[in-house]
DNA sequence: TTTAATTCGGACTATATACTCCGATTATGA
DNA sequence: TCATAATCGGAGTATATAGTCCGAATTAAA
């Protein structure tokens, strides 16, 4: 079960943070990115794809070829990438599921939930894929 | 697309909320309150039931049968019913979906998001059920 | 020019969650 | 005692997400 984020967000943000890393190596191999965060190789492909598409990453296809990052890690926030997977709705729906609560017409928890969702997407905003090197030796 | 808990836990969210107002009628039939949420009446009897088998609310059968909670609603905080229905994850659970991160090696964002999950955990432990009523007129 | 390594893309399968259907059971009250 | 109104419970369907498979296109280097 995600805890906050998709499965095909968590993947993103593991394998741009892995690409950031690796970023003086070039371009890496779907199937060294697979082996070094022991995901599948076919899953992951398919997720950075897609970042291929929204600009995130670049990539190369035939020998030699891989992916790599596309914009400088110093003005990627984590923010960016969870908006471009998953959507603001995280920081915008009702925590209870009511469709009809809004910031006029707010549920019981609406005002409470206000500032926490304020902090959390302000951390995000605030923190660069950049501040993250080198993570070798962490959780990976 | 939920944001944070299981559709399950939003409908239960709901429901016991709901059945908080209408305390003072007594039992509440399935029909009515589906009626009122706007929910499937199959789907929100099918939660409501297992609320009863935790024992978060009561129900009777037969005639001017119906559901009622079971517990006073001023012990009963939001935290609990949602520890009841999607477990702890959500507060325990690595971010970005880091199976090899915990507190003693913590991935990148693990610590970052230590405060907010903290903050988000209390918020919910503190407030009660009971805290809400009458929240007729609002988003419902 | 050929071979090997790689992404790309489409179609497919698996799984979990969400949701429905309906008959059996239970209780009330006329 | 009978009709009615309700939950209970089990089995089923629908949908979204997660994940796999494989062949075609592409590129670098031998």
């Amino acid at each position: 079960m995600t805890v906050l984020f998709s499965r095909k967000c968590e993947y993103a943000l593991q394998g741009i943070l892995y690409l950031a890393e690796k970023q003086y190596m070039g371009n890496i191999s779907a199937e060294q990115i697979a082996t070094d965060l022991n995901i599948s190789r076919d899953f992951i492909s398919k997720t950075l794809q897609s970042l291929v598409k929204d600009g995130i990453i670049q990539s190369h296809r035939g020998k030699s070829g891989g992916f790599s990052l596309a914009r400088d890690p110093d003005s990627m926030s984590l923010l960016d990438i969870i908006l471009i997977i998953d959507g603001n709705s995280v920081f915008e729906s009702c925590v209870l599921g009511l469709p009809t609560c809004s910031t006029e017409s707010p549920c019981p928890v609406h005002n409470k939930w206000g500032p926490i969702r304020e902090a959390s997407r302000k951390m995000l905003e605030n923190t660069t894929v950049a501040q993250f090197q080198p993570i070798t030796g962490s959780a990976y």
